[in-house]
DNA sequence: TTGAAAGCGATACCAA
DNA sequence: TTGGTATCGCTTTCAA
């Protein structure tokens, strides 16, 4: 023993008895009489002994009670929100959260991947369907639970939890359509690799070209998708693109930033320009105005995939797949419907 | 071997060579040939090999690479974005962050306390300074870096990074005063245990006494300080202290959600009605106000403290204490200086 | 440059 | 009700 740890046998050395037999003490196994429990119960206290639980695991050839879970970005009120909701869950049953952080880029997700499965971890929540070549040939030989969350897919690795992006880009593109917009401005963020927000501009995109109207883009590199971003973009987007009608953002958070830059520009919304979000955060209702949006299930995507690895965790049968679905809030940041 | 997973062994059987000199291999200590390092990096792509970290740190009796990091709240932006500061800087240097939270519950704490510990963790980062005795006792007896977060304390159990909340809401009372406020409201949340905010609070209620004025609170229990609890806190205030001049809010979340209360009351601020919040987020100034704050570098806090943690599994000196202060942002949701 | 053996802290299994 | 022994996957140590 090189860190002056207190083991098992030193505890039941001064109990008197076996490591067994304080091993089943601890273990509230059975098997021991009272006597003995007391004594070994009283030494544990006055050892202040802890149990090496990396021993346990080892020992049972086990896994261990830890459930990796992968999020992009925490600075995004969203994800922070789904991950609680996951570590609630997960807490509630005795299991540990271990986070990865993979800023949307694959590789760094892929190389949480190998690092977490080195810990024997007990399921996986992954936010994203794309991943490597690799990182998909670690998952599929973990044999443990998995669910990929957030981007819906009917064909998962394992369990799926989200919703269909593109399909949300669609309904926005197709709803402010219909409220007669035809020269259509989106605000977003990029990322290295494929995410739901880029799929959610290709529906919009889609529905747009199918609508007959004009979309112009306003990327902003390499950014987090908050209240600046989108004041900025906006600016940018109006600087080069005046004749911009509405402009779909890829969060509410984005959009109110927006409408914050169209108000010091003296533009009125819905009036001079349509302002639209994504997301129906918090903040959206709780402004002078009503923010149009898309208003998905967050909590409800966290707390289900938690319960679908643990249920997978206890044998328990689930329904690997989930499409939590979403729901246009129409808002006043639009123009209004004409008929 | 009950899962069907490779191990070292098999690696090591199907190069031809023993554990030890695969080993070797893996972790690249020299003293192989180059053929054989060949030999053994072929078999382990072959073979998919994954190793079991959980048998490294066992076997050499050593720590971990997880760190764990306990906070309160993830709904709270404030605390989701110093974990995201401490992920970040964990991760770049190899380590993983087990997460845990307390709900602003001490036996939360205390039971996550035990369990993280018994993984062996390289170190802890912990926000606030109130644990139980039996929390003291098992971070004491843990002899690994502790960082204390958020609550600044110039005698913590290890190491400690924070602001003196008491003195930012004495800061903020003392200001109030003097720009003519005498009656004077408080709107919060309320937890279990004694945290950050109930020490703010407190600061806030000296300055006020000491500058001879009158304060009212109103605290909504077992609610995150969001928007919807500002909203509901104010309007609260106000229907049962209708001569309030000025409210301070646990945070600016609630702040906004405040002074949306007052605009949908016809109130003007600041002619009818103070507003002062406590963060300096990103929301209080993407508003057409600049909402009265206090900023708190609450990234740096995130850093800091991982850096602490880094640098004493490292080896490296740190200084064990840092203050990082905060700074009040007058606004314009307050009455403006009189001289 | 390589390998055999011991051991980390706990549990499984079997025997008493 | 108890305890001895083998074992998990890997590293340390020592010898070849």
């Amino acid at each position: 023993m090189k860190n002056n740890k207190i083991s098992l046998a030193e505890v039941a050395k001064a109990a008197g008895v076996s490591k067994m037999t304080a091993s089943r003490v601890l273990r509230d196994e059975g098997g021991f009489s009272e006597q003995t429990r007391v004594k070994v119960i009283a030494e544990v206290e006055r050892l202040g002994y802890l149990p090496n639980r990396l021993a346990t695991v080892f020992a049972g050839d086990k896994r261990s009670t830890f459930v990796g879970v992968s999020i992009p970005e925490l600075g995004n009120e969203i994800f922070a929100q789904v991950l609680e909701g996951i570590d609630r869950k997960l807490g509630a049953f005795g299991h540990q959260t271990v986070l990865g952080m993979t800023e949307h880029v694959r590789d760094q997700e892929e190389k949480w991947i190998e690092t977490v499965l080195s810990w024997q971890p007990a399921g996986l929540i992954i936010t994203g369907r794309s991943h490597s070549q690799r990182s998909i040939q670690m998952l599929r030989g973990a044999g443990i639970p998995l669910v990929e969350i957030w981007d819906f897919n009917s064909n998962p690795l394992d369990m799926c939890v989200g919703l269909n992006h593109f399909d949300s880009g669609y309904a926005m593109g197709q709803f402010l359509a219909g409220r007669g917009y035809r020269k259509f401005g989106y605000a977003g963020t990029s990322h290295d690799t494929a995410n739901a927000a880029s799929a959610r501009l290709a529906g919009f995109a889609k529905a747009i070209s199918d609508a007959s109207g004009q979309l112009e883009k306003q990327i902003l590199l390499r950014d987090v998708p908050g209240f600046y971003t989108g004041y900025y973009c906006t600016e940018q987007l109006l600087a080069s693109h005046s004749d911009v009608e509405v402009i779909f953002y890829q969060n509410d958070n984005m959009a109110v930033g927006g409408y914050e830059y169209c108000a010091r520009a003296g533009l009125s919304v819905p009036g001079d320009i349509g302002i639209a979000g994504w997301g129906d955060l918090p903040i959206s209702s709780i402004q002078p105005y009503r923010l149009t949006s898309v208003a998905v299930p967050h909590l409800r995507i966290g707390q289900l995939s938690a319960e679908m690895v643990l249920a997978r965790i206890h044998g328990t049968r689930v329904q690997p797949t989930r499409d939590v679905g979403f729901r246009l809030i129409p808002g006043t940041t639009v123009w209004p419907a004409t008929s």
